[in-house]
DNA sequence: ACAAGCGACGC
DNA sequence: CCAGCTTCGCTTGT
């Protein structure tokens, strides 16, 4: 059944994209997301100036009555914050995501079920949300760039280029096949913090010296969301931009600043000492989080 | 099954 | 474009 799906972005007044200090940002980013939730079925924010909106229900599958609902939308973002959003309407998530970005500032637009394979067929696959430039120029290589050549493809070649699921996703989204749901958001699974260092080194002291503020920052975020990790990872991007990491997991989750500290540490010592090349970036990441209303998982590592 | 490490993507 | 932050999939090892 057909559903009708939305997502917008935060745009100033005059439909430029805005920039402001981060918590300032992030405050209004809520409010709107607050405003947005009383006319949809169901919200899920990507991102921190976006959202996919399910409103199948109260369309009742009809285009016309979609498109109201979202100009009502777009009007009640502009008079409570005073920002202009694009918004796209189709019968998919993928398709809804390229439709918001089509026309950039204060847009509306809509595909239809009847028109979604058309809209598609002539699109650069760059355009498909998960394509990036590698699996780009990998399509390339075997002769497509459109994601109408995209929709033709064998499913079994693109498997052995791509793995199960990215030529499962590649295959539907390009066909207009693609039914994932819009979920309400998740809470994170993990917290990291990465900074730049004043010069590249390999100097572990000097490294962890400079980390150390933003591990204290990471570990006043857990406090404020009151979560424990079972999981430290140090990060580091060399020089030439490649990624290592070192990471180690705990017999249990605690939320302790020593332990995190002491971790880090060791992980960063680690890092630098087997790392052939100076270090650009450092940061450190904490996973497997759980959270207050997850306490109970606790006794079951206990039992 | 779990842990670790890497890379790609997107905002 | 870059920096900072997330999430996910794949691979390898135990």
């Amino acid at each position: 059944m057909p559903i009708s799906l939305a997502k917008k972005k935060l745009e100033g007044k005059d439909g430029s994209f805005i920039r402001m200090q981060h918590g300032k940002y992030e405050a209004i980013s809520e409010r709107v997301m607050q405003v947005a939730r009383e006319g949809v079925d169901v919200l899920e924010q990507s991102g921190i100036d976006e959202a996919f909106f399910e409103i199948t229900g109260r369309s009742g599958g009809d285009y016309g009555k979609a498109s109201s609902i979202a100009r009502e939308l777009k009007e009640k973002i502009l008079s409570s914050e005073g920002l202009t959003s694009s918004v796209g309407i189709a019968p998919s998530k993928v398709v809804a995501k390229i439709a918001s970005d089509l026309q950039k500032p204060n847009g509306l637009t809509i595909i239809t079920p009847d028109e979604t394979k058309r809209f598609l067929m002539m699109l650069s696959v760059e355009k498909l949300y998960g394509v990036g430039p590698k699996t780009a120029q990998a399509l390339k290589g075997i002769g497509v760039e459109t994601i109408g050549q995209l929709a033709g493809q064998n499913p079994e070649p693109l498997e052995r280029l791509f793995g199960r699921k990215l030529a499962v996703y590649l295959h539907d989204a390009a066909n207009g096949a693609d039914e994932e749901p819009v979920t309400e958001g998740r809470e994170a699974t993990q917290l990291s913090r990465i900074i730049t260092l004043k010069k590249n080194t390999r100097d572990p002291e000097e490294i962890f010296s400079q980390l150390s503020p933003a591990i204290d920052d990471l570990h006043s975020r857990l406090l404020a969301e009151n979560r424990m990790f079972r999981n430290v990872s140090a990060i580091a991007i060399l020089f030439d931009l490649s990624t290592r990491t070192r990471s180690m997991t705990l017999d249990a989750p605690t939320a302790d600043l020593r332990m995190l500290r002491d971790k880090a540490r060791a992980l960063v010592r680690e890092l630098a000492m087997s790392s052939e090349k100076d270090l650009r970036r450092v940061g450190v990441r904490v996973a497997e989080l759980v959270g207050a209303a997850d306490q109970s998982s606790l006794t079951e590592y206990l039992e």
